[in-house]
DNA sequence: AGGCCAATACTG
DNA sequence: CAGTAT
DNA sequence: GCCT
């Protein structure tokens, strides 16, 4: 501990003044230039706010501002030592963590001691023991552990319902079944009615018996969550701040697939270990960093991108929608910081668009409930019918589908009962909806209708802004209009996630076809690199063999692909997925599968149907079917119970 | 050291 | 065409 | 970022 070398007392502490009793104010003039030269660092944030894009950074009246999203702030991971002024009395030390919500837990692991620690040390020219200055502030539960189980999710959840409506039939079985067209939605109100808990960390020195949640200590479900979200946070930074086709757009691409892996890893990583099979994207960086999140809780190149200033602009900039990393980075160059800062120049964003989403902002940033996306779609089906009585199949898609508790934007997909092409519908749904003042925006609208027919697909693009309830907040609509023989290929594309089209894309390719919103089809040849592609925003030239493969559902795309059929809630880039893309590629090695000669024979038949015969076995995977909604659920219940709310924990376990 | 990069649609 | 979006 |  002791240091002769004074410039080297403080190495490796990183000091934060809890800015009580003036001590912030004798710290930065007296003692920070002292342990500035004494090797040490001084941190003026306690925290990190990140919320997947930065709120304004110190707003203490965040009355409105997204109580119950998944906002969030960290510990500052680089912070090694908390000092207190030695006049600060416990109490007021625990009203001040509880009012910037930090648990003891979360500093468990800093040395808490008085700023006699720092001045003596600076006098005796050495970095003295800890444990003799140490700020006594423990309340009640400082002997931790004991109060609960070792294993706290372990409890086997029982079966639950689907959070999802069932699965939209296809629009022709609908139009067949008679007069009951436009299909509406199940009432299921459930999860509207449980109350969002807010953030576990709060819940955790709310309730009684004391979770030391902390990194090091035990796995869990809420470790991996956190460990996700750590993944996802970079994933988006370095998403916010490329450019170009460059070493950060593979970064980003990278840590948002090991993100959505960790996410929706079904049982508590307990280590490294754990990951480490996973090839392909799972290299030494990565170790490193799991490695890193394990023993601090975080990841230092990650608070140092979040505390950097452009870092910070970039992220602030592209709440606005439309404006991404070329428009920020514009922005940046001519000096501004913050959102405020746009706000005052508008005329510094290049286009109209951008300056009209300007006052989205605050709402596009807040999520809405499943009861409120099906409340939209009880009003656009109403139109739809009023319009196009017994014409129209809608079906809601994007996260909605895919079971999230929670979404950022409504997303429809519309087709027909018949063959017929599509043309203005969609056109005059918005109209009658602008005018029941439930539509309040259009962003994007294609112009074609079918009319103009000027791409070879007839589909129509709706992107837009509405308010589903009265006096709520305005919210991101998406409408996609595609003909009926597209129908299996356009809802699986809208359904996503990203991630997971992506790979189902890359893994056509492999097999030597392509994937689109619009079809599925050999492809014989390709020209041009897909970089050389990307770099100039087009896509390649593929050509390809004979007619597409008609698929009429989503499980016909996934035969055809040689995989197993994923439904919604699966949707999602796991562990296993890679794998099984991997396998599905083998047997076509093995030419049991891709016979050559082409995926659909001349008849027209589809390949699907084809494969039927020689079905060969295949190992069966673990059936992950409601991983993902058991997993929500037994989050709620863990905080229902957490802040003593039986009720809603009887919602919860009703529920499921 | 250098390749990898989903595929497509709209704006300005 | 570059940029942004899905 | 990961891989060859």
């Amino acid at each position: 501990m002791s240091q002769r070398e004074p410039s080297s007392i403080f190495a490796s502490c990183c000091l934060f003044f809890v800015p009580m009793d003036g001590l912030s104010a004798r710290a930065t003039k007296l003692m920070k230039p002292r342990v500035l030269e004494m090797g040490g660092r001084v941190e003026d944030q306690l925290t990190v706010i990140f919320s997947g894009d930065l709120t304004q950074q110190e707003e203490d009246d965040n009355d409105v501002i997204d109580l119950e999203q998944d906002d969030e702030r960290v510990m500052n991971p680089v912070v090694t030592h908390l000092i207190v002024a030695r006049s600060v009395n416990s109490d007021s030390f625990l009203r001040y963590l509880g009012r910037h919500d930090i648990s003891e837990a979360m500093i468990a692991r800093l040395h808490v001691v008085t700023d006699g620690w720092v001045t003596d040390s600076i006098k005796k020219k050495q970095r003295l023991n800890e444990k003799d200055h140490q700020f006594p502030y423990h309340s009640v539960a400082s002997s931790p552990a004991l109060s609960r189980q070792a294993t706290p999710t372990q409890s086997p959840p029982p079966p639950s319902p689907p959070l999802t409506p069932p699965d939209p039939p296809l629009p022709l079985a609908l139009a067949a079944s008679g007069g009951a067209t436009v299909p509406r939605v199940p009432a299921v109100k459930m999860e509207a009615s449980i109350p969002e808990v807010k953030m576990e960390v709060c819940s955790a020195h709310g309730g009684g018996g004391e979770e030391e949640e902390y990194h090091h200590t035990r796995p869990s479900m809420e470790r991996n969550r956190r460990l996700a979200k750590m993944f996802k946070q970079l994933s988006s930074v370095y998403k916010a701040i490329a450019t170009e086709p460059s070493q950060d757009f593979q970064r980003y691409r990278h840590y948002s697939r090991i993100s959505e892996i960790v996410s929706t890893w079904p049982e508590p990583i307990e280590s490294v270990q754990d990951l480490r099979p996973l090839r392909g994207c799972y290299g030494a960086k990565t170790d490193e960093k799991v490695n890193e999140f394990f023993r601090t809780g975080s990841s230092q190149r990650l608070a140092h991108l979040l505390s950097d200033e452009r870092t910070k602009a970039f992220m602030e900039f592209q709440q606005i929608w439309h404006v991404g990393a070329a428009e920020s980075n514009k922005l940046y160059r001519r000096g501004l910081r913050t959102l405020a800062d746009v706000k005052r120049h508008p005329e510094y964003l290049s286009t109209d668009l951008q300056r009209r989403c300007l006052k989205y902002v605050e709402d596009f940033q807040k999520k809405m409930t499943r009861a409120e996306v099906e409340e939209a779609h009880q009003q656009v089906c109403s139109v739809a019918e009023r319009l196009y009585p017994g014409e129209l199949h809608i079906v809601l898609t994007g996260s909605y589908r895919r079971g999230d508790a929670q979404t950022k934007d409504i997303d429809f997909l519309i087709t027909r009962h018949d063959d017929r092409e599509v043309a203005d519908e969609v056109n005059r749904i918005v109209d009658s909806l602008s005018h029941d003042g439930f539509m309040t925006d259009t962003l994007v609208l294609s112009p074609g209708c079918g009319f103009g027919a000027k791409s070879e697909h007839k589909s129509v693009t709706f992107y837009g802004v509405c308010r589903p309830r009265k006096g709520g907040p305005l919210r991101r609509i998406d409408m996609w209009m595609q003909h009926r023989s597209e129908y299996a290929f356009a809802l699986l594309h809208c359904t996503g996630s990203a991630q997971f089209n992506i790979t189902m894309r890359t893994h056509a390719d492999k097999m030597g076809l392509q994937l689109t919103q619009h079809k599925l089809a050999k492809v014989i040849e390709a020209t041009g690199s897909k970089q050389g592609a990307r770099r100039s925003g087009q896509s390649r030239n593929l050509t390809h063999e004979g007619p597409p493969i008609p698929c009429e559902t989503e499980e016909e795309i996934f035969t055809a692909m040689g995989l197993r059929y994923r439904p919604p809630p699966q949707r999602f880039h796991d562990r296993d997925f890679g794998a099984e893309c991997h396998e599905a590629i083998a047997h076509r090695k093995l030419t049991w599968y891709w016979p050559d000669g082409g995926a659909v024979d001349s008849s027209g038949e589809p390949l699907a149907k084809r494969r039927k015969k020689d079905d060969i076995p295949r190992p069966p995977i673990v059936d992950q079917l409601l991983v993902r909604q058991q997993h929500q659920l037994q989050l709620k219940r863990e905080r229902a119970m957490a802040a003593g709310n039986l009720k809603g924990a009887m919602m919860a376990l009703k529920g499921a």
